[in-house]
DNA sequence: CCCATATTTGGCTATTTTGCCAAATAGCCA
DNA sequence: TGGCTATTTGGCAAAATAGCCAAATATGGG
């Protein structure tokens, strides 16, 4: 299974696949808002530190975020807002699919 | 870990999931240009005959594709065009991720 | 330098995903 | 009906993912 350009559709994958996870969906929501440090996700989230830091480096490795870290603390930003698109895309498809499954 | 509006947030996610797969990412853009059967998939990504089925699967059960018998074959058909805005996000959160690493 | 705080990483288990083969199914046509 | 073609599904093994705890790391402040 050799496809064309399969570098860059694995890079793409990757930036989907970052995003395909409700609670890392989530951060990205909160983090569209206003940057967080690692704690105050946590706080939000609702799952163990060590959880969220993982989902933070997958997001980040994927290039969605970027970290930076000020005093004690690692602030964690959104880097390209257009993935915000994604989310009323994402709606659109749940809703066309919900209107074709009641016809 | 009970996040907030969990329901939609994870069917959200499943929609990114869907397309967070190379192959499935590339069926997606070639059924952007055309509609095409099991068959002619099966030849472009060059897998198993049930792989690709399943991958389908994948992508029509998320709302993303439909299909159709007709005749002997069936096609499936891309419903929401948005999804194609998802490359040129997903490549210009490549390209900056790109840049910064070399800066 | 030592301590406290914030974050990441190692290690583990449970779950999910992937991909193939083989078998089952579905619709078409003689 | 019976066979043919196209597609899906069952079943399995390998790989990837998720989540927790505990341990390691890093930074800032006394």
């Amino acid at each position: 299974m050799d496809l064309p350009h399969s570098q860059q559709l694995k890079a793409r994958a990757d930036v989907m696949k970052a995003l395909g996870h409700p609670t890392r969906l989530f951060m990205v929501e909160e983090l569209a808002k206003r940057e967080l440090c690692v704690a105050e996700l946590t706080e939000l989230v609702g799952a163990d530190m060590s959880t969220v830091s993982r989902h933070l480096s997958v997001l980040k490795t994927a290039g969605v975020l970027e970290d930076e870290r000020r005093g004690n603390c690692i602030y964690y930003r959104l880097l390209c807002p257009c993935v915000l698109d994604f989310f009323s895309c994402a709606q659109s498809v749940i809703d066309s699919a919900q209107a074709r499954r009641s016809a």
